[in-house]
DNA sequence: CCAATATATCGAAACATTTCAATATTTAAA
DNA sequence: TTTAAATATTGAAATGTTTCGATATATTGG
């Protein structure tokens, strides 16, 4: 991972509702619906697909057409590229 | 580590120039001056500045005074906490 | 104490992000 | 194939961030 990346997302994790969408897969199952999302989100749908685009673009969230339905999956393979660039800093 | 703690953290991650400031802990020494900082970053010295509050307020880095420079090191455990909660994001 | 050096703060311009209403697009069901 | 549901895009207001010149504060050496 390049500092470019770990910029964007690092930026990605700066927002509370972004947060609160990623705790949302450690309690539910390993895939979350866009709905199911909206739900949790007190905010209007364009600020929900807005944060979403955020995560995905940063490669933290992968989407998945199911129908007319989104389905998302954590890219735990990100995290952990993520998780090594911050172990490098350490020396 | 609450998810306020770790956006804060997030976002003083999120910036390029911070980025740099961070990595130069890798490179170098555990400590660093404030002008080696500043020496290193095409910015202005308020910027300069900015940049550091931003780091210090998240805890990743602690300030030392020595006489009428500043000293920085990298707060390592605030590192390992974050860590710790991007982890647990994973289940 | 005075002058020089190191760092911080202020205030404003430039830029980016967040939010939502309105609207568009896609897809499935009727 | 029309209609309803799910999601995305647009455009604009509100807010936050970055940057720097000017200036303030602290510290040390002379």
């Amino acid at each position: 991972m390049d500092s470019k990346k770990f910029e964007k997302i690092s930026r990605a994790l700066s927002d509370p509702n972004r947060i609160v969408i990623l705790e949302k897969f450690k309690k539910t199952k390993d895939c979350l619906y866009c709905a199911e999302i909206h739900d949790s989100l007190d905010l209007a749908q364009p600020s929900v697909s807005h944060h979403l685009k955020q995560l995905v673009d940063a490669d933290l969230l992968l989407p998945e057409k199911e129908g007319r339905n989104l389905k998302y999956t954590l890219n735990e393979t990100v995290l952990d590229d993520y998780i090594a660039f911050l172990k490098a800093l350490k020396g």
